[in-house]
DNA sequence: ATTCCATGCTCCCCGCCGCACGACACCAAA
DNA sequence: TTTGGTGTCGTGCGGCGGGGAGCATGGAAT
């Protein structure tokens, strides 16, 4: 195995397990204790993993959130925060306001929190945890309501399954934000996770408008399963990456482009 | 186990449960109490958990109105966890089994998770962690499905209204473990929330048994609202605190009354 | 054939962890 | 309030396991 396919898998294998030690890493790529070590050392230097006693970690405070979720949320705060901003302006007192689950529609519920009252719907365990206690612990208690829609829980922490499609039939939402994994001219809008799409089209049939929040690294991606083509979309929000081929298309497809700018 | 992943574990408990006591980490990371006191020291410093007598909880929380009162409010005493452990007996492979909100449901709920495959029912946000959360970082899967009923939430954490009802009348429950906050010959099981008690019921009428779990302090409280009557429940278990004549007017009632002896 | 370099090995050092004891905080009863 | 009891906290020491430096080996490039 060469030294760069090694480098390649410490790397995914810490981005995957957050920590890893020295001695399974050396048994599984089938070398030595040392030399792992020095890997480590040589990818700490690039600032890639950081070094730990008897392993290594993800760089940064990444440790200070949850598993899996922090990576993504990280990845790109500027823009998505600055999608979520924009998002956020669209919101008035007193709308009952969807956010289906995803690290982008999260960093908007942290808008939200600080918005006006509103009433949520989502089925996102954290993002109604955002709004239970960010509210205690801010002092002032928020008054928005929350509605947790119910169901099975995936990896990713959204609930789904028949609980949750049945649990949105009963509802009317004035605005939904539409978190996705990827979107494509020909998938539309995608997420890799079946029972997901199935409750993000429940979610969709649930609002009378629309909204698809995405970084520009979702575009030509296409997930497992679509939710939505891209003409069912009312408004999408991006940010400036976003290619002119995608400005086109999506210009083309949807009644509202935006782009949010990160200043 | 590595520091980092144990810190991480730390910081995922304390905003799962908001409260940690230092000898449930300790067990549950099969590390010494010291060894937690000083990873809870560290993480401290880091801003990431707050020092209690005791154990740790979410920092800057608004849960504290009095000093050292958390932890006492939280730890589940002997009698409820005898309770939680009689109950748990009751529990086999693959049984549908629901779990109403509250702290003896939760305790009961910890030792569900070390127990058979099941599929869990419940509209406790905190219950549904324990088996989401406490799985991943237990190292070996809990197989268990949890089905989180949706709803709004309340003080208590539980999801109420009629998302949840709804939810729960389209599903069929082998067994019931309801939590009460008082119990009664003549108000029969109650609660102080109106909305939990309607949920409550849902969950009573989508069960072929209905077991509940209280002790010994619940006799002889009136909450505001009604669940059920006491003939309604075919089994109650409580504590050996209970005194006769709660054990004779429950032993009329009830088909089976279950004392838990705290041993 | 020679040089270079990545790898593995070994010894020694150091940080981490657990145990035991004394000090202290919290709670409850008077 | 004071007093007693229980459980928690902090410190010192010893053991253990991982980290680091230097050297030997083997393969590849020159």
């Amino acid at each position: 195995m060469l030294p760069a396919a090694r480098h390649q898998t410490i790397v995914d294998t810490v981005q995957r397990e957050r920590v890893v030690r020295v001695s399974d890493l050396a048994q599984q790529l089938g070398v030595s204790l040392m030399t792992v070590r020095r890997d480590i050392e040589l990818l700490e230097e690039g600032g890639q993993v950081e070094r730990i006693h008897g392993g290594a970690k993800l760089p940064g405070g990444a440790t200070t959130h949850e598993p899996g979720f922090e990576l993504k949320s990280t990845q790109f705060p500027a823009e998505k925060r600055a999608i979520a901003v924009e998002a956020a302006g669209m919101v008035h007192e007193g709308m009952a306001v969807g956010l289906s689950a995803g690290t982008t529609t999260w960093a908007l519920a942290q808008e939200l929190v600080k918005g006006p009252r509103i009433t949520v719907v989502t089925n996102s365990v954290r993002i109604a945890d955002l709004f239970h206690h960010g509210a205690s612990s801010s002092g002032v208690p928020h008054g928005s309501t929350v509605i947790l829609i119910g169901g099975e829980r995936t990896p990713s922490d959204a609930l789904v399954g028949p609980i949750a499609t049945a649990a949105l039939k009963q509802l009317h939402l004035d605005l939904l934000f539409l978190g996705v994994h990827g979107m494509d001219p020909d998938a539309g809008f995608t997420t890799p996770n079946l029972l997901e799409a199935e409750t993000d089209r429940a979610f969709v049939a649930a609002s009378r408008k629309l909204v698809v929040v995405a970084d520009h690294t979702k575009w030509g991606t296409q997930g497992m399963s679509t939710i939505a083509a891209l003409e069912e979309a009312d408004e999408v929000i991006s940010d400036a990456g976003l290619s002119a081929d995608a400005r086109r298309a999506l210009g083309e497809s949807v009644s509202r482009l935006r782009i949010a700018s990160s200043s």
